[in-house]
DNA sequence: CCTTGTGCCTGACGTTACGTCATGCCCCAC
DNA sequence: GTGGGGCATGACGTAACGTCAGGCACAAGG
């Protein structure tokens, strides 16, 4: 049969040790990607130990989402580097994970309000939509941001829960709420009590950029820049509540924001 | 043009109100998905407010991946339980999750491993072929676990860091090491110091279920199984380890594994 | 009324990575 | 030598459109 220790499959016991299956194989020899290395007279397609090394990379390189032409390319001209195609891919990866993480939170979302309010259907759907518009607006906000800044924006929201969310969504409002009262009370900006107020709210936006020098850049131009927000886009507070806490950051030389 | 403030579009103007592209809408209309609600006599498709909103709803459904049969399906005979679908799309989610998150990671360590050891490429692919086979073996794991034990150990695996895996990795192998050791050194396994050796190997169990049950169960079913498993799975110790753990945990009455 | 110049319409093929037949030869054990 | 399974080679199907290509529709200017 063989020589030398070196087996000789045909193809479905060749699919069946490498765990893809015999269309795979024809798919594959016809791209010119895994050609058999033998053929018997009558045609069948041999196999070696080479073809399941190379095999091996095929199946690994589109573990991690390559597609069959690139691999082919990887394979065939080694030239093209692998590390800039590893970062490459990595980049594309943690974008669809964004991307699933969006739609495993809008759907679970929409599942709650499905359990809470029994108006079925409508409700769960615009919960949804809520949710696709706040990533769309994160979509768009990341312009503002750099490579990096954008890169360490998406690992610190690995770490954020419902809950987290939930209780600094609280704190703004109540400290918003409370920058209202001083407006309308008419309190200084340059009082102690407006102080305060303004290390809360600078407090609050370190929560957010996570004291990074890079993500403050960011979030500076995006505010910076309000007149050319897409209508669906606006901030939680008003902005004579921002001018107040401009004021009041000023006037105690509070930075940031 | 109109009446009663209920404005007509054409496609174009349509397709960038509701920010999808032309061709989209000719998809969804020759798919029934979406007819226009009117055409002039000329043909010209002709839109109005119903139909963004029935757009503004697919857009929403296809946003967590459904087909669009299936939005058809949903929208048409509303009859399809909606929650049914979010329930199951959410699993199809966290499973598309884990994947990319799988390749993420292994792409990370090609990376590392490209970084410090200078042969290029072969290595790398090594690494992440080392990656792909945990994900295929943890794959293979999952049809011992109950639905709701893989939900679990899913949620256990997101809050998993590559540093608390080392942790556990060391720590199983130098508590192997020892127990090695005690059986090399004849200690009986009704001592004290093999009860406290069963101690620490049932602590590390319950690292990884957590001491949830119904992972417990699939772990023990997993266990008695190894018979069938796969050559490319093999557990972390000897089966003389094993044995002997066994026995230390049933003369010290030590629950579990 | 006629003529441009866009806009729109309807096919129809391309894409990705194979799955799923259908037809017909190859191989080997009996 | 022969029967029954393995194998090869098309060829069509899939999902969600992108991208032409050929040919009316519509509105404004002459």
């Amino acid at each position: 049969m063989e020589e030398r220790g070196n087996p000789v499959y045909r193809v479905s016991e060749f699919a069946e040790k490498a765990g893809v299956t015999v269309r795979t194989l024809h798919h594959y020899d016809r791209l010119g990607l895994l050609k058999p290395s033998g053929r018997t007279e009558g045609g069948y397609r041999l196999y070696g130990e080479g073809d399941f090394a190379r095999l091996q990379q095929i199946v690994t390189l589109k573990f991690i989402g390559l597609p069959l032409r690139q691999i082919k390319d990887l394979l065939d001209r080694g030239d093209l580097d692998l590390a800039a195609t590893l970062r490459l891919q990595r980049r594309l990866l943690l974008e669809k994970r964004l991307q699933v993480e969006a739609a495993i939170q809008a759907i679970e979302e929409a599942e709650r309000s499905l359990k809470s309010s029994r108006k079925p259907d409508l409700a769960a759907l615009k919960k949804i939509i809520e949710v696709m518009e706040r990533q769309n607006a994160m979509e768009w906000t990341k312009k503002y941001y750099s490579e990096e800044a954008q890169t360490r924006i998406a690992e610190r929201a690995r770490a954020w829960t419902p809950e987290l969310q939930a209780r600094v969504e609280q704190d703004w409002k109540t400290l918003i709420g409370e920058v209202e009262a001083a407006i309308a009370g008419k309190i200084d900006p340059a009082s102690a009590q407006a102080r305060a107020l303004a290390q809360r709210w600078s407090e609050l936006v370190r929560g957010f950029t996570g004291g990074d020098a890079g993500i403050q850049q960011g979030l500076n131009k995006l505010y910076a820049d309000q007149g050319n927000w897409p209508s669906s886009f606006t901030k939680p507070f008003s902005d004579e509540a921002w001018q107040y806490i401009k004021q009041a950051m000023a006037a105690h030389k509070i930075s940031c924001a």
